[in-house]
DNA sequence: TCCTAATTGACAACATACTGTCAATACTCA
DNA sequence: TGAGTATTGACAGTATGTTGTCAATTAGGA
């Protein structure tokens, strides 16, 4: 595995791999976009989504490996919503410096302002695909993380 | 289409998107680690394989809407390039202040020692996966970012 | 119990990308 | 030709993510 040249599949990944940088951008830009008003950023919905989604209050370190980035990047989104009143820390019985993280009321109440625009965005980015082949692409995205994840943590 | 909830093909979409931030910090996690030791980063490279793959020397703002990028982004690292020597400066006879950018044999030389690490790399990575899967899913990519882009700019 | 290792939050430094603004330059068309 | 528009590079400010380091805390094994 150590030739000069792609193998086919080498050369899809590659293609893959750059469509996925430039997709990043422009996706987090309309997420940006679509939020503009409403307090929120691309980043900050994905994190408090994070908080959302879990099925009990988490700690930082925890959400931080839920959405595959460093604690240190969502320490530092969560402090900034705390000081917004959007989340709020809890004691937490099982560790004494690692607090876990809710939504307010003032927080739930954005996200699902967030939600009311994503839903029908979604919706209509959606609209002409078909939705197996999207679930088809995304599971092999899955498979492509879970490999780089197995290699090294 | 502005209902309260999502359409199977708008939360398939949404699984996507959300997948594609996560393996986007996996990618560049992985393309850092790749070029630790050669003065490269993820970035770095790919501004590179955009001057690389030029069919000829082009300006900063060329490169930029060819990676889907600001000119501000793709300048700094430019800038950084030539402060190293990689890139260097050409006089542009169309427009006497946008200069057009060119890998200088220094960085002729580092783009290919990178090339020479990511080669193996996608290989590898790319071992067990079809490529004709690989292929179907970097085009719906390329859909939806055409999509995106067809709405505004 | 006690030593060691792993986890966690805090802090600092840095890389990468964004927006906004400005002046210089190039382009278009009346 | 000349006025208005678009493009470009430069600069500043900010958001988001990284790594590295440190001390506090927790967990696990001899």
């Amino acid at each position: 595995m150590t030739n000069e040249h792609h193998t086919p599949a080498g050369a899809a990944l590659t293609g893959l791999v750059l469509e996925i940088f430039r997709l990043n951008g422009r996706l987090l830009a309309e997420g940006d976009r679509l939020m503009a008003g409403t307090g929120l950023t691309s980043a900050r919905w994905q994190v408090m989504g994070a908080i959302h989604f879990a099925s009990k209050p988490q700690t930082v370190s925890w959400l931080a490996r839920n959405m595959g980035l460093t604690r240190q990047a969502v320490q530092r989104v969560v402090n900034d919503l705390e000081g917004e009143g959007l989340v709020a820390f809890q004691e937490n019985p099982a560790h004494r410096r690692a607090q876990l993280v809710t939504l307010t009321q003032k927080g739930q109440a954005a996200y699902a302002g967030a939600d009311q625009r994503q839903v029908p965005w979604a919706n209509d980015l959606a609209e002409g695909f078909d939705a197996a082949e999207l679930e088809q692409a995304l599971e092999l995205l899955r498979g492509i993380r879970d490999r780089l994840e197995a290699v090294r943590g």
